[in-house]
DNA sequence: GAGTGGTCTAGACCACTGT
DNA sequence: CAGTGGTCTAGACCACTCC
């Protein structure tokens, strides 16, 4: 017992549990960047696989920029572990809190309807289907920062009919209970449609950083969101390297 | 002798040769999507590794999607490969491309003089070191969609001051000859600031989408570039796994 | 059935670096 | 110098899928 929870689920290959084990406390926040990782011999005694399997998985979130390997010193949680991740969690609650400022967020609207023909596109569902929509509004230290319409295919995530979002953002509740195994994103400038301009007390024509993701188990699509900032009140910041590992 | 042109450099660990051998002309468009690589088994007997090596440069390849791999059909190009990589490369020209337009540049400026503190910020470099600075236009079908204002450290590409930029644009120049260790992006919204409506024709005020890059090379930055394009004209389109390798 | 990739093992040698 | 990661080998078994 080292007492530092990792645990494997055996699901799927020992790699990749290994890579679950250790990239999930890193991503939620439970290990913060500095703290040191088990070292490859204590993993491999651990959990009684060879070095190489271990090796593998570690590999593979030091090529993301999660952990940061050095001989002699160990492998610990980077310093820029968020960051690196931006680009796949966007988490605004998480954002935000690593800025150092307080997010609270209103839901606007929540409904589950049959879908009309553009929600049946976006989540590639036949039209009719019962599709659940939320609105919700994200502030920054009480400031409106970013609209967030979402639509979610409940047959995807039948516990979400009873999730009320009170302390858990719906992108972050749907992410640590829905595996997903692809996502897209279109990110691109737009002059504040009404609904943004309205909720976020903006004027007309405001430029607004659009970010449209979806997301995919599978040939489903799961949920398909539109996130409305303010220009300037939201940089999307990412780094990575040549991708050689 | 296939006559594939895979040749290994000799630079670094075997993995990374065979990974770079084959990504090299993927992502130059020289094998185009559906195009098959050879199999495991070939690449060992070629290169007279063990089949672990090739397999560690293929499946590296495979988890960032610009190689798709199935059993007993073999490893080809993926379909998606261009899209994939969009966060990487982002080069206006290949984009345009892609969509079936036609890609052209015009060279505003091009200028290399002392740098100046904001220069020298971005740069990562002393005030007063000579910088290039570079701008351009380019057009979609003769409509421009995006303004290019580049600065770079000669001292990381020295041949760039006899470069002219006639059929290539200076990110896929740098690209192409300068290795690089790190990318940073910066994405947000912005209302036109004046230079970019200028020559752009927009309107005061309209909203655009504005990335900022600045490229590393270990603790030297090599450059830094700001690309504005008007709301809707550009669009960044991503597509990933949850990094499952 | 045969070819392909997916995974895993047991061991080896080396390079780096903190103590 | 000892601990750590980086890399590589030779071989194995399995799963899938096209022919």
């Amino acid at each position: 017992m080292n007492g530092d929870g990792i645990v494997l689920d055996g699901q799927g290959p020992l790699h990749l549990q290994i890579r679950r084990a250790i990239a999930g406390p890193i991503l939620s926040g439970a290990w913060a960047p500095g703290r040191r990782i088990p070292s490859e011999h204590e993993l491999v005694a651990r959990f009684g696989v060879s070095r190489m399997t271990v090796n593998r998985a570690l590999a593979s979130l030091a090529g993301e920029g999660l952990v940061e390997r050095r001989r002699r010193a160990g492998t610990v949680v980077a310093a820029r572990s968020a960051e690196r991740a931006v680009f796949e969690i966007w988490d605004i609650a998480a954002e935000i809190a690593r800025a150092g400022g307080v997010h609270r967020a209103d839901l606007l609207a929540r409904a589950e309807e049959p879908a009309g023909a553009e929600e049946a596109a976006l989540l590639k569902v036949e039209p009719g289907t019962a599709v659940l929509r939320l609105v919700l509004r994200h502030h920054a230290d009480g400031v409106p920062v970013q609209l967030e319409e979402r639509l979610v295919d409940p047959a995807m995530a039948p516990a979400i009919r009873t999730e009320t979002f009170a302390g858990i953002t719906p992108g972050r509740w749907l992410l640590e209970r829905v595996p997903w195994t692809e996502a897209e994103h279109r990110i691109g400038a737009v002059e504040a449609p009404a609904a943004a301009a309205r909720h976020l007390g903006l004027s007309r024509g405001a430029a607004c950083l659009v970010v449209e993701r979806r997301t995919w188990r599978g040939e489903r699509a799961i949920t398909h969101v539109r996130l409305t900032s303010p220009a300037g009140a939201q940089v999307l910041v990412g780094r990575f390297g040549p991708s050689a590992g």
